[in-house]
DNA sequence: TTGTGTTACTTTGTATTCAAAATATTTGAA
DNA sequence: TTCAAATATTTTGAATACAAAGTAACACAA
């Protein structure tokens, strides 16, 4: 039937939606490393850090959506850059403690929102339903798409759930909560 | 202003979506490549191949929304894999032609679509209009978003459009001829 | 106390991605 | 013809990004 075709075509143009959105995201992370010396995930966890003051090294992870292991990468640049601090926490000493440095502060609040200038801009010319509804379809496509990542483990094993996938379902299931329908 | 205040709150949500999404699209990337051996961008070239038969270099780059060196590496892998050829055109030495193998034509054909599956089948549940709905925000988020890459430069540097954010322009703006020169 | 398993982070290896520089080729003008 | 500009691709260098393996430290039990 013409709507099960219609709904195959609806795939492609979202993933190719998808990746023009992420092609703009990386293209604006290169243009503000040019422009402010800092990319994207790294403005990103500046602001975290700004916003909860001292975190450890997989809070921020958490915190930012990045891998335990990226995070890293991203605080060696900044570190070395003498944005941030690391410590070795005195409780426990596995964990890192990162803490803005003077400079890192001065840094963050001068650079913009990690995300376009005039997105924002055009954002914020829409009336606040609008903007609503885009977050609400961004959302839903989030959980639409993140909900593969915990079915997928289970289903590979053929086993109950893992401690592991609960985790990540933990994590994914993050602090929004489900938006009132339109 | 409450509403000013709130547009900015939805910038960090916007932006915190758009990340868990890219993320999504990238962990699936590597649950493809381990299950399938192709990568998300393999695939999507692969596709390309399949549905335009040969294409250059450059055009694949451009359906594919990439850039020249990024396809560069995604060929030289699937040429190593032998799914695709590489040869320079007659016509034009300067330009390479790519056609699919008969291994990389099976390949495409038993693989799934760069989408996660269980995203598929859940869009596949919504009502078309809904469907729509998502792609139509995508859509809109996507040029809000690509028309700051082509307005930032000019913007900036406060003077004419340069011939390096001209290029860009008319890369971004894909399917649609080449602007005008002023 | 001595393992044993878990946790937190770093390291390693691979792939994507871009800009910018380098290379090869074509085109158009002098 | 010759030479400069434009075009198509590749190469290079840097930053993300992940999984998986490695390291160090904690925690709990035998």
């Amino acid at each position: 039937m013409a709507t099960v075709m219609a709904a195959g075509q609806f795939d492609e143009a979202i993933l190719t939606s998808l990746r023009r959105i992420m092609r703009a995201v990386d293209l604006y992370s290169r243009q503000l490393a040019s422009r402010h010396h800092l990319t994207g995930p790294q403005l990103v966890c500046l602001r975290l850090l700004h916003k909860h003051g001292v975190m450890t090294s997989g809070h921020l992870a958490q915190e930012a959506t990045l891998s335990a292991g990226t995070i890293t990468g991203i605080l060696d640049r900044l570190e070395q850059r003498a944005y941030i601090r690391r410590e070795r926490s005195a409780d426990d000493k596995r964990q890192v403690k990162v803490s803005l440095t003077d400079t890192g502060r001065e840094a963050v609040s001068q650079a913009p929102l990690p995300l376009q200038e005039r997105f924002q801009q055009r954002l914020a010319t829409l009336p606040a339903t609008r903007q609503q509804e885009i977050l609400y379809v961004l959302d839903s496509v989030v959980n639409m798409m993140e909900a593969e990542a915990v079915d997928a483990a289970p289903l590979l094993t053929s086993g109950p759930a893992t401690a592991e996938s609960e985790d990540v379902a933990a994590f994914l299931s993050d602090d929004t909560p489900p938006p009132p329908r339109p």
